[in-house]
DNA sequence: CTCTAAATAGGAACCATTCCGATTAAAGAA
DNA sequence: TTCTTTAATCGGAATGGTTCCTATTTAGAG
């Protein structure tokens, strides 16, 4: 089930607004970064989107790729999961979402719950400070490492 | 609040056990780096205990720390912890526990919470594989970097 | 169209981690 | 205790992801 076509549309919109209202030039290169996670299910790491975004901009340069996530992510365009092998991977998926992390392959799927986006949290977290954001982490087999095992 | 001497000497007793039991040599590298881990409460990352275990072993090396820490988190002993920058973090508190982690320093603080230790996951999550673990991750600013940015 | 600040390319540098080959030492057997 | 086996260690080189640096390019304002 990929992204659908109007998704993708909206993402790159919301994109070129943010752009403008931040002050950032909306060159190709960050075009096609952002493209390329716009239509991502993957959670694909900086290398991943550099090999994929090098065939329709073939002289991008490694640290390019590098600079805009980071700017994709400041301007809330993107959201960096930091979860295994100190690898970061992205997705424009800007939803509450939580993530399955398979314990084999890396693999991270996201899912959705109205409960967990809204957790009880212990009074006790008050006292080490203020909790901007919450996410739930589940680790696992993922059903395609589980059948490459038997 | 630091660790208990009790808690200390329950964990350092298991750490023996665990070694016996797992045919590992108890070796002065591997005893030290692992107490160091359960006098804690920082979350410390491997260049850290390099340099605290060094004090006592001035010849351990790097990557004996590196491979007994691999091998401390096989054997259930201490638990690692891939949360921000790609800088892994250790910690010998095999108790559930939920981190709460501070977006300016990057400390990583436990807190604990029955509830979140069982959480109502989604029926959806079953198409994504076996469920072995779950953690919840807050992020926010902590009271000390608070404090300073006034 | 011109100008300027922002952004890029490409390669060097950096840093955490792992690998490798030679050496040491834990622990079971004698 | 001493011997033997083999896991574990040391230290430095190698690796891999990410960031830095500087000259060059370019988006967008005027």
């Amino acid at each position: 089930m990929a992204v659908s076509k109007a998704e993708i549309e909206r993402r790159m919109k919301r994109f070129a607004e943010t752009c403008r209202t931040g002050g950032l030039k909306t060159t190709h290169q960050r075009m096609e970064v952002f493209r390329e996670l716009a239509g991502a299910e993957t959670h694909p790491d900086a290398e991943t989107i550099y090999r994929h975004v090098r065939r329709r901009v073939p002289a991008i340069s490694r640290d390019t790729v590098y600079r805009t996530l980071a700017t994709l992510e400041e301007q809330g365009l993107v959201h960096k999961a930091e979860i295994v092998s100190g690898r970061g991977r992205y997705d424009a998926n800007m939803e509450h979402h939580h993530h399955f992390i398979c314990t084999a392959c890396g693999r991270v799927h996201d899912f959705y719950s109205p409960t967990l986006d809204d957790l009880p949290i212990p009074k006790s977290v008050s006292a080490l400070g203020r909790v901007e954001s919450t996410q739930v982490q589940l680790r696992g087999l993922c059903t395609n490492c589980a059948k490459d095992k038997r």
